[in-house]
DNA sequence: CGGAATTAATG
DNA sequence: CATTCTCCTGGG
């Protein structure tokens, strides 16, 4: 039985199982992580939960010292039911912000009737009240964390009124939004926005920072040997930048965000943590990938996706990286960026952002050395994502342009979309570690994480 | 806080 | 599909 795996986890505290399961105490009414540094309640007056949300629709309140919502994001119910997967990231991507349950429905293929059948099924509850409580954690965590005025945490995270926002956040959390400001308001640093993203350890840092080290561009990008920052524009046009600071005693990021403008920024961090491939689950990723791996010394410890910031820019890198080796496509993209991103004001002076899709559909590319049909089909790509921008975010629907393989498209879900289970097995730099380590095993056996497979195998040459 | 208009959940 | 229930916002 699972809860005896649960009991042990929440009486050492194991901070491998943090935000796989929600501890709620019944003589309290409130629910904790595992790890939560409060005296370990009794057994009987324990309920198990394996998500926030549900503990929520039982009554219980997030703890005020281990903070549920800082909790990494599990993926308990993956491979169970892949439209509930594909519904909660398409939330967690801001469906539900602007669109509606019908409109989530429609892209998904089932009818609204069916999908909060199986919301209420997997989840205990239904999208609307998921989503919305999503925000609401969100918004907890900026209230604790920073000093936002209260009207634009309500606006960060995804609420049209203060009046609707006060209402919900009492009623779901049972205490007002200025009540838990006036909580902790010593420990927070005036004037600058920072966020704490933690993770469930082995967290392998330095693998990351070492990957994206030699793609890195100068002006859009920087790394130091804890950090890694970049410049930002969001859907609504929105500019600014992150740096992200590894702190690996709290197991866990600081995130400085600064943006231009008032914005919705709940989407934003949830890219943030794809992007730093925050929420795997390395321990049992790694157990999968032993006996596999087991010829070569097991799998890499730890090891995390590097995301890029969005969809487009890993298919835009995708493409440049087409057919030549990692430092001539890196080259192709510093080149990309210099002629036709923007300049704006960043943290060490002027930084770069990434070429919008708008200003490659209108180019000819002629500042790159590229033949001819590459070009073109890079600006096929900008085309789509101008022109069709919800048909872009599926992947598979780049085949139609000329130049687009599965290659294409594989590497741009891995990196683009956080999909962990890519499997290059037509990559050069897969091939040659088979080759050179001389072995042959059935990548199917890797799945749901065959790409943390490919990553494993490009970490050998 | 009340209530109108709209949308979501449910049998 | 039709009914009931919740969400959402502007204005007092």
């Amino acid at each position: 039985m699972q809860t005896t795996q649960y009991q042990q986890a929440r009486l050492t505290r194991d901070p491998r199982f943090d935000g796989h399961f929600f501890v709620g105490v019944t003589s309290t009414g409130i629910y904790c992580r595992p790890i939560c540094p409060a005296p370990l309640p009794k057994e009987q007056n324990v309920r198990y939960f394996d998500s926030a949300v549900a503990a929520a629709e039982s009554g219980f309140r997030p703890c005020l010292r281990c903070r549920p919502d800082s909790a990494p994001a599990s993926w308990a119910w993956k491979g169970t039911d892949t439209t509930v997967e594909r519904a909660l990231r398409l939330i967690d991507e801001g469906a539900l912000m602007q669109g509606s349950v019908t409109g989530l429905a429609d892209r998904l293929g089932i009818s609204s009737r069916y999908l909060t059948r199986l919301f209420q099924a997997r989840m205990g509850t239904s999208p609307k009240r998921y989503a919305l409580y999503q925000q609401l954690l969100f918004a907890k965590s900026l209230l604790q964390q920073t000093r936002l005025p209260v009207a634009e945490v309500a606006f960060a995270a995804g609420f049209g009124s203060i009046r609707r926002f006060n209402e919900c956040f009492r009623d779901r959390l049972q205490m007002t939004p200025g009540a838990l400001r006036r909580q902790g308001a010593d420990t927070m640093v005036r004037g600058e926005l920072t966020l704490f993203l933690s993770y469930r350890p082995p967290y392998n840092w330095s693998h990351l920072r070492d990957f994206l080290r030699p793609r890195l561009i100068p002006g859009l990008e920087w790394i130091t040997d804890q950090g890694y920052g970049r410049s930002l524009q969001l859907a609504d046009g929105t500019r600014g930048y992150f740096t992200a600071t590894h702190d690996e005693a709290r197991h866990g990021f600081r995130v400085a965000i600064s943006l231009n403008r008032p914005a919705v920024m709940l989407p934003l961090v949830r890219n943030l943590r794809r992007l730093l491939d925050l929420d795997a689950d390395s321990a049992r990723i790694d157990d999968h990938l032993r006996p596999l791996l087991a010829p070569l010394g097991g799998p890499v410890p730890g090891l995390r996706l590097p995301g890029t910031l969005s969809l487009f820019e890993a298919g835009v890198r995708a493409i440049l990286g087409q057919q030549v080796s990692v430092q001539a496509a890196h080259k192709l993209v510093g080149q990309l960026v210099n002629a036709y991103g923007e300049t704006a004001p960043g943290p060490h002076g002027a930084m770069r952002l990434f070429p919008t899709p708008d200003v490659l559909a209108e180019t000819d590319l002629a500042e790159l050395r590229l033949p001819g049909r590459r070009k073109q089909t890079l600006i096929d790509l900008a085309r789509l994502f101008r022109d069709e921008p919800e048909a872009a975010t599926e992947p598979e629907r780049w085949r139609s342009l000329a130049g687009i393989g599965p290659w294409t498209v594989q590497y741009a879900r891995m990196r683009g979309g956080g999909d962990s289970d890519i499997w290059l097995g037509g990559d050069l730099g897969v091939k040659r570690a088979l080759q050179q380590h001389d072995i042959v095993f059935d990548p199917e056996t890797a799945a749901p994480w065959r790409s943390y497979l490919t990553l494993n195998l490009w970490s050998l040459t």
